[in-house]
DNA sequence: GTATATTAGAGTAAAATACTCCTAATTAAT
DNA sequence: ATTAATTAGGAGTATTTTACTCTAATATAC
């Protein structure tokens, strides 16, 4: 799989903190989206640390966003969540048994690398604004 | 990662099939690709039960191709090679720790959904004979 | 009939994923 | 100032997936 549960865990995270006007705690937030608590606080901690949301310390502290949400893509969203950018597959990963002798100089490099491509197009345009159906606007 | 190294060594072995003009034998190629050779066999006897390679049991036995190439789609191989489709990320295998309960039925449903569409449609679209560059027109 | 191959199934080692726990550090409210 | 609430950081663990191996059976060319 491209993404894991980190990935899930921001994403739904992030709507949820999108739709207050305060800062969410961790803890809140595991209880409304049925996260594992302490797995969700480290994710919400990579997202503060790459800057997509703010976090405020001690009582009433909790995460919040304050840039514009479509300033925030989901390519960011998932290289903080997951800690790496989604690939499709790594060769560099696997140097010491790579079949050509040089990682990404095969014959499945091109098609790696265009695969990856789109990819990575795709996730940049996309933006938080852009993924989740608007509730102020239902069908 | 979206791929794992049955699809590399599928995608590299069809390479070298696609050149010979006889069967080529798993210890051949896993000699001739580095590849571990009870593994290779493995992945070279999924694609022919898919139907992308055909085996020869016995003597001067081994796997060739006998599709035209363009018939043959990267999803195919793939989905062969792992034996399962290459997925962003699967909600129905957490069955039990959805947080939404009803699993592809999320906030995030329609991007995963979305995402996934273009993978697939993009290894759909692309078949055999258009990921490797020609060694008969070299640059 | 023997050497050369694929086929099938079960089993294993290493790596990645999906977590937990504990101990700070920080801040708001009293 | 003290306390309660909350994030921060690091280390550790369980489960699952990946990346393999091994053995026995079956088929084929010569």
């Amino acid at each position: 799989m491209l993404l894991t549960r980190a990935s899930e865990y921001a994403l739904l995270s992030l709507d949820k903190i999108r739709q207050a006007d305060r800062p969410l705690g961790a803890e809140h937030l595991a209880r409304e989206l049925s996260i594992p608590k302490s797995f969700l606080a480290k994710i919400l901690q990579s997202l503060a640390k790459e800057k997509i949301l703010v976090s405020h310390r001690g009582a009433h502290g909790g995460f919040a966003i304050d840039r514009a949400l479509d300033t925030i893509s989901i390519y960011d969203i998932v290289l903080a969540a997951e800690g790496k950018a989604a690939t499709v597959f790594d060769c560099t990963q696997y140097e010491e048994s790579c079949p050509h002798g040089i990682p990404g100089d095969c014959v499945i490099s091109p098609f790696l690398t265009r695969f990856q491509m789109r990819i990575d197009l795709f996730l940049h345009e996309l933006t938080l604004d852009q993924i989740f159906t608007n509730p102020k606007n239902p069908s």
